[in-house]
Order: C-alpha cells, then sequence, then structure tokens
DNA sequence: ATCAAGAGTTCGCCAGATCGAACGCACCAC
DNA sequence: GTGGTGCGTTCGATCTGGCGAACTCTTGAT
C-alpha cells in the first residue's frame, strides 16, 4: 500500500520554510558557497543568505535565477523531496478489474507531484553487470519487466525479476540493471525531482 | 548523453511571460473574472492585472496564492504546456546505447514537472472496446505494450500497437484501449497534472 | 436616457525585497 | 604574530512590487 507521503499538504505549507530548505540543500549538493552561488545567479549574497534562514518572500526572478545558478529548475525549489525500494511481483498489488471484463490495472506507484517523469523503453541482453545511466540526486527508477528476467535494484542487493514485476529504488546510488535471459526487454520511468 | 530537451531552455526562458500567459490562461479555465480571482486570492485587481500583462515580478507568496485561488499547484504557473498525440514504434525515438553493450534504452517521454503520474501494469484481454479509467480534465496517458496487441488512443482514431510501441493521449476525452490478442499486456502512465 | 454593477486598467504611496559595503570568523602562508 | 583569502551574516540606502482609490468601458435594468 501506499504511504501516500506526497509531501504537499503534510509539509509546513509555508512555501518560504520549504524554499528555504531546498534553498540549502541544492547548494549543499553542488557542493558551492553561497557567495558563489550569489556571485553566478547575480543575486546579492545577502539575499541568498535571507532566503536560506527562511527570511524573506522572494520574487520570481530572483528564485529563477538561483534555479538557473543551482541547475535546478526552479520547481525544484518549490516542491518537497523522499525516496526508497519497493518491489511489486506480477499479479501483486492493488488491482482494479474491469467488471465488463477482459481488463485489469494495477496501480504500482503513485509517484510524488513536483517531479519529472522521463519514460523508457529499455532492451538488456545478458552481459557484466553494469550501473544503469547516470543520475542525479534524488532521482528514483521505476521500472517493469516486459519479457525474459533481470536483475535489478541496489548493487548490493539487487532482486531477480520476471514478467509484470514492478521494482522502484533510488537512483542515486550504486544500482544495477542485467539482463539474465537474452530479449529481456522492460519499460523504465526515471523520477527526476526535477 | 541525454538530449535533455526538458523544454526548459527552449522556452521563452522570461519567466514573466510564462507566468503571465498561465495565469491567464488558468483563469479562463475556471471561468472566473479577474476581480474576483484577485478577491479570492487576497490580492489587489491591480496586481493581478499587471501580472496578467507581462508587467511585475511576483513574489512567491503572490503566486502562491493566486495558485490556491485557482486550484492549480504553483508550479502550474510556472511551467509551459502541454502536447497531443503521438506514437512511437518499437525500435523507433532516441535510443541510448551502452558502449559496454548489453542494453540499450529509449527516451519515450520527458514529462512534465508539476504534474502526478501512477504508474500502472494493464492485463488485457480481447473483448469489447471500452474506455479505460475515469480521468480528470488535463490528464494524459502513456502506454507502452509489453507483450500481445493491442488499439489503443482516441476513441475515434485508435492506433494499432505491438510489443514495445509507445503512445501518448489526452486522458479527458473519449479513447480506447482494447486487446487484439489474449495475454496482451502493457504498462501505463497517468499523468495527472496534480 | 439614466443609473448601477461589474469588468479591467492606471496612478501615487508605502512596506519590504534587493543591493552593496562592512562585519566577524575560520583557515592558511609566511 | 601579521596579512590574506574565503566563508556567511548584518546593516543602511535604494528600488520596486503590491495595495487601494480613481478611472474607463461595457452591460443590463428601469
Amino acid at each position: 500500500m501506499f504511504v501516500k507521503t506526497n509531501g504537499w499538504t503534510s509539509v509546513s505549507n509555508a512555501p518560504l520554510d520549504l524554499i528555504a530548505a531546498n534553498l540549502r540543500r541544492e547548494r549543499d549538493r553542488t557542493g558551492m558557497s553561497l557567495s558563489e552561488v550569489a556571485k553566478k545567479a547575480g543575486v546579492a549574497k545577502s539575499t541568498l543568505s535571507q532566503l536560506e534562514s527562511g527570511a524573506g518572500n522572494p520574487s520570481v526572478e530572483t528564485l529563477w535565477a538561483l534555479g538557473v545558478a543551482l541547475g535546478v529548475p526552479f520547481s525544484q525549489l518549490v516542491e518537497p523531496a523522499i525516496p526508497r525500494v519497493q518491489v511489486i511481483r506480477a499479479g501483486e498489488g492493488p488491482v482494479i478489474h474491469s467488471e465488463r471484463a477482459h481488463y485489469s490495472a494495477t496501480l504500482l506507484a503513485a509517484c510524488r507531484p513536483g517531479t519529472k517523469h522521463d519514460i523508457y523503453w529499455l532492451a538488456l541482453e545478458p552481459g557484466g553487470a553494469r550501473e544503469s545511466l547516470p543520475h542525479v540526486p534524488g532521482s528514483i527508477e521505476h521500472m517493469i519487466v516486459a519479457t525474459g528476467r533481470c536483475l535489478a535494484g541496489l548493487a548490493d542487493d539487487p532482486v531477480e525479476l520476471g514478467p509484470g514485476d514492478y521494482i522502484v529504488y533510488p537512483g542515486d546510488v550504486p544500482h544495477i540493471c542485467k539482463a539474465l535471459e537474452p530479449g529481456t526487454t522492460a519499460m523504465m520511468v526515471m523520477e527526476h525531482t526535477v
């Protein structure tokens, strides 16, 4: 079942605090100093200082500039965050059956708002285990196997998956995705926390 | 390497114009008058007037209030608009090959931030064509066929899809999803516009 | 024709967001 | 020690976004 920590309502709904936290988090992520970011964004470092401390009510232009400087697209700065690992085996999960039959739908993940989702189709062939795509911090990967079998998940605790199996795991830590059979295909949603 | 067609850079990067347009669009959608929205949001109608005309550089608080009044979650106001129907056949689309082989990824859709994405696994059996799940206005459905064949898309112009084929279409207009073979499975991402 | 109500725009004022400079602090070189 | 460099914070001056009042224009009732 889904915990529904969508953050939207539960978070201190003062967007300002949220922004403050996000600015700080993103800056930490880039490793830049406050002064550095401020200069790069073309805003006074005093301004940034105040914003990060929760004071102030930034204008769109200021926030935008900061977003650019931090390499994150704005909305990132006004939305929350979260992650973990979960597997839903084929046939498990909350199923919605059509009473008019011929059809069933399984809700695998109700994703967070304020994130960007890129959808991929993967074709995998057996070979050396490997890291998947390069990812930004905070990203999450959802994967459903269509055909074949594969080993996926955290590098130190991967899971074997067959057709219809679903897994979700953080994409910003070591993880693998390795085919166990020829002709393995899967669909992947990369949740960018953009 | 990803092409990064996230639309972020390509859009008239004056966020102010974008916001102006979005404010107007959302207000039109609700059918409310400028004065009405302004009052509901607790901002002066002069302010809203200026914002909608592209002048001004709103603060976060103001934008937030307007977002609430309009019933859209803020980020909606600072992001571009939407697409139509598109099919990417298996094998088409921008493919990213791993030079370390055994693997390829196809970017099917870089979805809009500020939207909610629910991921489903579908099992379909041949039978009467049917409407899919009930959807809120503004929703979009992404679908990838895993096995079998099906007919999907707009009710008056459906498309036949096979394994690996991808389609995206509006979910708030009549549309169908009908299996053509037994054991047809597919994965679906419903994009909710939160 | 007149008046009233609502629409959206324009204008002057003021709180406050932003700025630049000065400040205190830590670290390192000499 | 002394000077230099970088950090983040604080402080007064300035600029401007937001507000309310006044304005125009349209619509509809009397």
